[in-house]
RNA sequence: GCCCAGGUAGCUCAGUUGGUAGAGCAUGCGACUGAAAAUCGCAGUGUCGGCGGUUCGAUUCCGUCCCUGGGCA
């Protein structure tokens, strides 16, 4: 079979990226980021993204196209990916989706439901309103607006509790009544080899923990130095990739550097336990492999 | 050698007025629709440093020994 697209997801530090541009130089593809944190200008070396070399050995894209300043989302992801597929095409190449975030592989594959994007006025009045309230005042708050939306929510989650109350207050509707229609994803019917790199647990933590080292000989400290001179806000999600919060902390002298690498190393691991879960039950119909047969199980599905 | 403070879960520590113990982190499992590298839920584990003594019963009180850190010599 000849494929539309090829999928390659795995945990952090499983060696896709390597596989991807692999699969692209041999069969003609173009490597299109299917991550949330490497797209970032201002996080290169923290978020593992490829390099100019690599870069330059067979077309990337996605990967750095936006500004640390910016909330991007699946949202946003959506038809960026969906534009880099269609040119991919257009030029008769083979769209090669890397990354780890299962969120973006879900909407490629099942789609998204449609919601207005809330103005950053409503965002900000919403966030306003949280600062001094726990997350159980905020989730009575929401039972109040969204009576179903707070009952499917736990009153420590947070995030969603704001996520549901940002959209109430901008369309005055509830968050689910939007979730019952879902438009089809870009990759939605095409013919897809699928394959998740899932590489022995142990081995994978050790490889995570070295590799975070690596980044540090590399310059993760300046990097993370250079974001924390632009004084984001931070809510912003390129304030909370792995690393970079520790750091932080760091340079603001409130934790030593060890702390920082323990806790981003601890961050990371967590992450990708989170990752193996989410594909093993929300992704089904991967093909797993382990990171050396990665390449021949694409290829058998091929 | 003496004095002081410690020795409790893989790690850091809390606690038990004497009735065999907990929290965070780590680990495992799970949830997941615009911050998803986020956010959140569940679970397991301990000869409570060793040996004696007192006691119906000791991780807890007493003695002793060992180990660690600090101070004095």
């Amino acid at each position: 079979m000849k494929p539309d697209a090829i999928l390659i997801a795995g945990p952090t530090a499983s060696g896709k990226s390597a596989l991807a541009l692999r699969l692209a130089r041999e069969r003609d593809g173009v490597v299109i980021n299917a991550d949330s944190m490497q797209v970032y200008a201002d996080l290169r070396i923290i978020t593992a993204r490829p390099g100019d070399e690599d870069e330059a050995r067979a077309p990337h894209r996605l990967y750095g196209h936006v500004d640390g300043a910016v909330n991007y989302s699946v949202g946003r992801y959506l038809p960026d990916a969906s534009r880099a597929i269609d040119e991919a095409r257009a030029q008769g190449r083979l769209p090669i989706l890397v990354g780890g975030t299962g969120l973006y592989f879900k909407a490629l594959t099942e789609g998204l439901s449609e919601i207005p994007a809330v103005p950053q006025a409503v965002r900000d009045a919403i966030r306003a309103e949280s600062d001094e309230r726990s997350s159980e005042a905020l989730h009575v708050l929401l039972a109040e607006r969204d009576p179903a939306g707070a009952q499917a929510l736990r009153p420590s989650d947070r995030l969603r509790i704001m996520r549901a109350l940002e959209v109430h207050a901008a369309t005055g509707r509830p968050l689910r009544s939007f979730h019952e229609e879902r438009r089809p994803g870009p990759l939605a019917g095409a013919s897809l080899v699928k394959v998740f790199l899932a590489p022995d647990r142990e081995a994978l933590r050790a490889r995570i923990d070295a590799r975070f080292r690596e980044m540090m000989g590399e310059g993760a400290l300046e990097e993370v130095a250079r974001l924390a001179e632009r004084g984001l806000d931070p809510y912003l999600p390129v304030m909370r990739a792995h690393g970079v919060p520790g750091l932080i902390a760091h340079i603001r002298g409130e934790v030593t550097l060890e702390e920082a690498i323990a806790r981003a190393q601890g961050d990371t691991r967590a992450y990708a336990k989170r990752q193996f879960t989410w594909f093993r039950n929300s992704m089904p119909g991967w093909t797993w492999a382990s990171p050396e047969d990665g390449h021949d199980a694409v290829l058998a599905a091929c």
